[in-house]
DNA sequence: TTATAAAATGTAAGCATTTACATTTTCTCC
DNA sequence: GGAGAAAATGTAAATGCTTACATTTTATAA
């Protein structure tokens, strides 16, 4: 069943069955009611593949994630399907891990599949070396690509993601300043994003005057239960009094350890996520976190790739506020302490 | 660039440039050398659509769910999307919420997107009322369909799940029998997985001899919060020893119920939730859940779906043995007491 | 050598649309 | 009633591949 069968039983040419079905050009009414009769009662649907040849687009969006059952990625994915969909895009999900052949390879792979563009989650996707991010940059001479969590400046390059140095600085002078001394800032790994966070945190305490003994940070790049492992050991090189993370994973834990370790939290010790998961708000007492505005990031990505696709001018990137979210891993003082921003956006453009 | 551009420059026709691209026919090792060369050179991919259109498919498998958000449903779409790219398959991501409109409308649209075929995971697909099922069946004569944690009989119709009757069954069978007087179920909705889980647990409590006193059921359709004052509310009317829930995010709900409440877990109150959800983890005690063994599930998943594209003929359903798997909300003599099932597959199929 | 088979390559017909352009029909107004 | 414009419809090319079948080249063996 193709549109030459429609064309001849409602009696007319191929193109008006073409512009019926795309809503284009001239037709007068009686022939599109026929037309669409016709088209209801043989049940036909034109063939996408076909369209996809004639129009060179199939009103699809690569995403790409590093693992999505990641509660944090998982939330992203469904947010941007979501807002894709209401656009009119459907999304083809690739999940690259960690490696960044196979990030490469995938990244290819979407583009030879013909997708209108492409979307990164995650900060990992942007490496520290800049030649390691040639391989996006090269996709963007094809099509539009945008960075969730991620920065890089280049043409069709587009980012929506949070300021996570600035995070990381309000959240660890607000501990200092509300008396903790000891701070340990725990991360997985150095991408762009990474550095960010943890340039954050140290400039924070250096801007305090502490001493070296005063803040530590670590990489630890495992699981819940790796972390508290890690932990552990470290306990008894160094003790903290305040824990800050690079996601909430590894705070869930720090929390577990503390438990094994027959601290109380958040009187001995302060325990701060990252990233406002689903994770948080599952363990006892509630992990205090930073928000860092995943919905919004999402809806000004889809924002600024629909836009793009359009060939409209957008703006290179979005920049949000993130929050802190104080909940039952940090004391009332924290909780208290001020200065929120007013602000979420704070960069070149809003959602 | 296209394959005509390649063939002019390697002197030969378009068909020996498609007979290298897809390792089909024979070309001699010089003439392929050359052609792979200049392909190499120019970066040439060939165009997706119009293989599409020659071929009548492009390799990419729909995937349904109501939210990939979800804990339980994200790894499910991770295992999918992994297992399917390893045999060539691109994933189509679909949420559709548990609005049977959109689902059916979303249905119809990946077909029409001309996918190979749909996995659609969760028991919310499958409805109790027969026609309300009628579109799934109508979508199998198009396209294989794969039901995950769904049961469906019909052509084209394939299911992997695990037996959730069973589960149940054993779970209140265990509990009663190891001193608990008082049980409670909450579910979520009846779907078909929703109902046999329920008999499992209704059949167990009537085949111990229980009154109508000792057991009960309800359903509260909530987040974790909600469960949690669903269950303060029922207090007041009946109290419980143990709670067995139709997923962990319920389960959880109940955790804080009985941490609000001062219960003591397990000792006052035993929990059991249900999917082994990454969230069972992050709380405190640990949750006892039932592993309905999504891993397999989704293995089995897509060795149907690709053994049916590959027109081999393959059973209708894989049906696995849920395990009970103790942690912290269940007490000793819960964990302790026995018959484990020894096999994971009890249905027509191993993955 | 030369008939014969096998290997290598080429030709052209699909595949199902969209759309620029051409043609026909209808309408308007003098 | 007829010129001219506007609306409706049709024709055919273009999109870029796959592949059955035809043809040419090369190898094999008598």
């Amino acid at each position: 069943m193709n549109i030459y069968d429609i064309s001849r039983r409602a009696g007319v040419s191929i193109a008006t069955v073409s512009r019926v079905l795309n809503g284009s050009g001239k037709v007068s009414a009686a022939t599109r009611q026929k037309i669409l009769a016709i088209i209801e009662e043989t049940g036909y649907t034109p063939n996408a593949f076909a369209r996809g040849l004639g129009l060179n687009t199939m009103h699809t969006v690569g995403i790409l994630c590093a693992d999505s059952s990641d509660s944090f990625l998982a939330t992203a994915i469904y947010l941007l399907e979501q807002g894709l969909r209401s656009h009119g895009y459907d999304s083809l999900l690739c999940c690259t891990g960690y490696d960044h052949q196979v990030r490469q390879k995938y990244l290819d792979l979407l583009i030879s599949k013909r997708v209108d563009g492409v979307i990164l989650v995650g900060s990992n996707y942007v490496e520290a070396k800049p030649e390691l991010n040639q391989y996006i940059l090269d996709a963007a001479r094809e099509i539009p690509v945008v960075l969730v969590n991620g920065y890089l400046e280049g043409p069709q390059v587009y980012c929506a993601l949070c300021d996570d140095y600035e995070a990381l600085h309000l959240a660890a002078t607000r501990f200092l300043t509300q008396g903790r001394k000891r701070l340990l800032y725990l991360y997985r790994s150095l991408s762009y994003s990474g550095r960010r966070k943890l340039a954050g945190f140290t400039d924070a305490c250096q801007d305090l005057g502490l001493s070296q003994e005063q803040f530590h940070s670590a990489c630890c790049n495992g699981s819940i239960y790796e972390t508290r492992d890690y932990l552990k050991a470290l306990w008894e090189q160094r003790t903290f009094d305040a824990i800050l993370t690079s996601d909430d994973e590894m705070a869930i834990g720090a929390l577990k350890f503390a438990r094994a370790q027959g601290l109380s939290v958040p009187k001995d010790l302060s325990i701060l996520g990252y990233n406002n998961s689903k994770l948080g708000l599952c363990c006892d007492p509630e992990l205090s976190t930073i928000d860092n505005q995943l919905a919004f990031s999402c809806t000004s990505a889809i924002s600024l790739l629909v836009k793009a696709l359009a060939k409209e001018l957008v703006p290179a990137r979005t920049i949000l506020s993130a929050q802190i979210l104080p909940r039952g891993t940090t004391d009332s003082a924290f909780a208290q302490a001020g200065e929120t921003n007013k602000e979420y956006a704070k960069g070149e453009c809003m959602p």
